[in-house]
DNA sequence: TTGAAAGCGCTAACAA
DNA sequence: TTGTTAGCGCTTTCAA
């Protein structure tokens, strides 16, 4: 038995076997202060040949700086997280910090606990999607003295600062895009989740765009689990059902829309001529449909990438001088389901 | 200007609010040996009036223990990836361990960063995607003395454990399947990834079991880039018009394959009678196409679930006897459109 | 350019 | 049941 049981290497590891003292060889590690040029040649050699990897646990109470971002996120299933992720990441690429990420499936208490678990390990920013937390949790990110970013919408106030866009405005937009067609009878369909905001908003504002112009939504429906694409045939075709003289159907995202896209092909139905169609996402994923999909998109990768940059210009100058609220603009795509011939 | 400069608060800030020792308020913020009823709440009560967050941190360097699973994988954007995480965190939440992702883009140089950065916060496991890796980050893997599990692919020798699917013998099974079913003259599509290793192994071994009955692919292209359905849609409409005698189409993943699904349909191609379609991972996303495609899972949720439980085990007692392979088998759909009439 | 001493905020181990 | 002491492996600060 050897007396190799694994203990990790340290500092004075790498200091004992290249003659330098801990404080020189931790210069050289960290590329900091004046260090000649053979003894840093030695270290680099002595740490590379034992393996040496730092210890950033204590490194970072030593210094009291953890070079981390917190990005809590709902959920990493729907494709616009991962999206806005790549965003925030190649933004914090180009600088020292680095994100993790935390999933809250959409549980204001799971958002708590895991708020609480990542403030613990003291990262240097926060991003976190939405603007509804608990009391807890608002305490929590007040109290951290970091900077905070929400993202994905900017309709509420946030606690440091925000980016996204308006999903009322978003809702209304959509909303009046399909009345100026002409369309008149319209049914909406969503998911079931009391708790996503978004969605909630972007319902809002579009019922509220068509009651100026006196128009109700004539049928509506939740829908929750399954595959969406599924789920958008089957409800799309018992709405129909229900509802033979609906001419446009607002799903509150692309997949499911998509799902009612194939549904009304497969029935022989004129898109858009007959029922007009739309979502929200822009997702890209969907390109190659037989139609193109109407929808908003919801600048994911914009998001992700201006809340970094926010992130990164605070811990840089912490007393930088910035917008509170970045809103940013849609874009709205009529694609072939939302032009009257 | 108050003395108030957000010095973040610490055990001993709790300690003199309640009274209590440091030592004691640390045992009731961790349910860690008896402490009196009355001390308890007395501590709680003033832990919680002044926000106090444990420091993880200085935490983790005293206890020399992290509760932190580092998981490695290629891309967020690829849905196989989060469907593996949430077999992961499904069951690290029923422990005291926390997954923290990393992203490699399929790089190796960029998959050794992310291991190293990940190693020098001296996580209790890891758990990485695929079994090829530069030299140097095996090294690091060996030498970290932690548990290892290589996932998603059982083709080749694991560091330390692993737990996936043999993409070789899926390959195989899709070419015999489809030799079974008559078809006789086949192309193949796949992403062009030479780092792609598993859709590698996939390729190889399908063209092992098609030479083994004498048959050879006869058209084969490989894409990169753009959104997965068009791409099917485009590639799938080139390749037959380059051999219109082709019977049956092999793509490397389901998404493609559902462009090229939509294509034959949009062409008025029979499918599966004239061609035959298959791909590789069962995205449950795709469930509502119009025909439902032949595709082989991937067994992502449990490789998840599996690799955690593993992690689980060893770090609570390291010396525990476990399987170093565990192979599961990818369950084969026919579905519509491989399925000769 | 290098080194020595002190301490980051917590917990293990032991003492009372 | 509670408290005291001595570090965990680094970095900061200051001295040489």
């Amino acid at each position: 038995m050897t007396s190799d049981d694994h203990r990790p290497l340290t500092l004075r590891d790498v200091s004992e076997a290249s003659g330098v003292s801990e404080m020189t060889v931790s210069r050289v590690l960290r590329n900091r202060g004046d260090v000649s040029q053979a003894t840093r040649e030695k270290v680099l050699e002595a740490a590379k040949a034992l393996g040496y990897v730092p210890n950033k646990i204590a490194g970072a109470l030593a210094s009291q700086r953890v070079n981390l971002v917190a990005v809590i996120i709902p959920s990493l299933r729907n494709m616009v997280f991962p999206e806005v992720m790549s965003g925030i990441s190649r933004v914090l690429e180009e600088t020292e910090l680095q994100p993790v990420v935390g999933v809250t499936d959409y549980l204001p208490e799971k958002e708590e606990r895991v708020l609480y678990e990542m403030l613990s390990w003291r990262p240097s920013g926060v991003i976190v999607a939405g603007l509804e937390h608990t009391d807890a949790s608002r305490a929590m990110l007040k109290a951290s003295g970091i900077p905070v970013v929400e993202i994905m919408d900017t309709d509420g106030t946030p606690i440091d600062s925000a980016v996204g866009i308006s999903h009322r405005r978003a809702g209304r937009e959509m909303a009046r895009a399909i009345l100026k067609q002409g369309y008149q009878r319209i049914g909406f369909m969503g998911t079931k989740m009391p708790l996503d905001h978004r969605a909630r908003k972007r319902f809002e504002g579009f019922t509220e765009a068509l009651a100026k112009d006196g128009v109700e939504i004539a049928e509506h429906e939740f829908y929750s689990g399954g595959s969406a694409l599924a789920k958008g045939r089957e409800i799309t075709k018992a709405m129909l059902e229900r509802d033979p003289e609906l001419d446009f159907l607002y799903y509150s995202n692309d997949m499911i829309a998509a799902g009612g896209l194939l549904h009304c092909l497969d029935a022989g139905i004129d898109v858009p001529g007959q029922v007009g169609l739309a979502g929200f996402n822009g997702v890209e994923l969907l390109d190659g449909l037989p139609k193109q999909l109407a929808t908003m998109d919801a600048c994911r990768t914009e998001i992700g990438t201006k809340a970094a940059e926010i992130i990164a210009a605070r811990v840089e100058n912490p007393n930088a001088e910035l917008e509170k609220v970045v809103e940013l603009t849609p874009k709205l795509t009529l694609g072939d389901t939302l032009r009257r011939r």
